[in-house]
DNA sequence: ATATTGAGTTCGGAGTAGCGAACTTTTTAA
DNA sequence: TTAAAAAGTTCGCTACTCCGAACTCAATAT
């Protein structure tokens, strides 16, 4: 059962978050059964659109789904997190804002 | 003559670089009737290791071209957070991401 | 003037992305 | 148990990606 890198981390992300294909195809606008054959078939060739969809859906990059270059799941992660805080409403930022101010300061111990 | 998003940022980029067609298609292994189509024809749907591959050869990831969200012209305060953000340990970035997770929930409806 | 070169543009077609619907297998309920 | 629901798998089809090759239009050379 040969995989293919795309499959193998769509999977992944979507397992952990005990996702089943019809939640992640609803959730990034696909069909499961597509969603099947991103994650089994081989060698699938998805647009840059439908990457993007589901890897907003599960908190990654399309750049580190297709592990084109060498980003990191935790950076891809962060990324994803940065774009997500900068679309945020100003209010809701500062707050995230001073959270981190707090965490950092408790790490900081 | 409306172009699409996706169209005008690879278009910028080569003319930036002072690419002709031939050349980005060469660079990014496509041809220069695709690149053509995706900087002129609407509505363009790459394959995202196409887009990943224009993305490598002008500097920038395929996130970016696609540019589903508008494009990030960022606050010093938003990019100082993101730094010390960044220099949080993993634990505690985790935490402001799913907290960013859950106000990003409520301020939805 | 008219070749040559280099740029962008058009077009037909092979192959596949991505879907819906039907099917099979696993899990849950009774 | 076994019925029903949920999860995963298969399949056929349409529409579109992406290519090569031919074309147009300028600019520079001869």
């Amino acid at each position: 059962m040969t995989q293919n890198k795309l499959g193998v981390r769509i999977k992944a992300l979507r397992t952990e978050k005990m996702l089943t294909l019809d939640q992640l195809a609803a959730a990034s606008g696909s069909s499961k059964s597509y969603i099947w054959e991103l994650e089994n078939k081989n060698p699938p060739r998805p647009s840059a659109e439908k990457l993007a969809d589901i890897g907003k859906a599960l908190g990654v990059t399309a750049d580190y789904l297709i592990g084109s270059d060498d980003q990191t799941r935790t950076e891809a992660e962060d990324i994803a997190f940065f774009r997500q805080y900068s679309g945020l409403p100003d209010d809701t930022r500062k707050v995230l804002r001073d959270m981190a101010e707090s965490l950092a300061k408790m790490g900081r111990k």
